[in-house]
DNA sequence: ATTATATTTGTCGCATGCGATTTAATCGCG
DNA sequence: CGCGATTAAATCGCATGCGACAAATATAAT
């Protein structure tokens, strides 16, 4: 077994822990996102309009890394269950404007427990929490800009 | 605003840095996985095989964190491609043992040498690779164990 | 031996992700 | 003004992920 190979146990890999934990969170969300009847990606997409409301899809987009393509499915079904609502911007046809309903603005104070509870089980200390966070950023910067 | 609403703010958050990264190593991957007819969970699970042969599909899915219900169409999809072959056990009609053919085995070398590519593309320092690999790991093994 | 239980894989339905293409609206330039 | 280029969103096709359930086989209990 010679050096290259080694790079290619798993064990080794970056990539795929990192892989493996972004599904981990996803399910260690999911009871708490089914209380409000979110998916994992759509309470993403809440947190991003919670902080900006009346976002063009673009611009939504470009906060949380996605495009149209897997966006307007997904802004489809949270329209569907009366969270936002999509419209056609007047100055520009070609945007649509998301907005946050009043059901979907109250959604925030039921969701506003959630990261501390998700914190409490990961049970790791604040300075690893806050050193990966500082990682991914510092790697996420490197190409989304 | 209060404390509790700057949790929910994005950038507070870690479970997004972690979903976008995780997403980002998928399409850092795939320039490179096309050269070799792989999706990144295609890879994923060629990586298993390369290291240990001839799993059943239990086993291989305790390794990379997924079951049949993924893996079984992953799998048919390998098997289309000539690079493993699915058979039955003899000893367990239950269990489906998966083998790498010679195409299978051949890959790894064409493989080797992608991790090191990726490496350079992230253009971060060793230390810094260690540590987030370290606290993944960490953070996998309070919940997949 | 027969039946109940457990194990292993497979199927189904739904919700992403994303590359490629299409459609509609706006812009820019001569 | 007219028209090609650009932009924003939507659509399409394919490959995951995963909860819920079904089917087949093996094991255990009586």
């Amino acid at each position: 077994m010679d050096n290259r190979s080694d790079l290619l146990h798993l064990q080794e890999q970056l990539c795929f822990p990192i892989y493996a934990t972004s599904r981990m969170i996803t399910r260690l969300y999911q009871p708490h996102l089914d209380a409000i009847d979110l998916t994992y990606p759509q309470y993403l997409t809440m947190l991003v309009l919670w902080e900006k409301d009346n976002l063009k899809i673009g611009d939504l987009g470009d906060r949380i890394y996605l495009k149209t393509n897997t966006l307007t499915p997904l802004l489809k079904k949270l329209e569907a269950k009366k969270m936002i609502v999509r419209e056609r911007s007047k100055e520009d046809e070609r945007s649509v404007i998301i907005s946050l309903t009043q059901k979907g603005k109250d959604l925030k104070q039921k969701a506003s427990v959630i990261p501390l509870r998700l914190l409490e089980s990961l049970d790791m200390t604040k300075e690893e929490l806050i050193q990966m966070r500082t990682l991914m950023w510092k790697m996420l910067d490197k190409f989304e800009i």
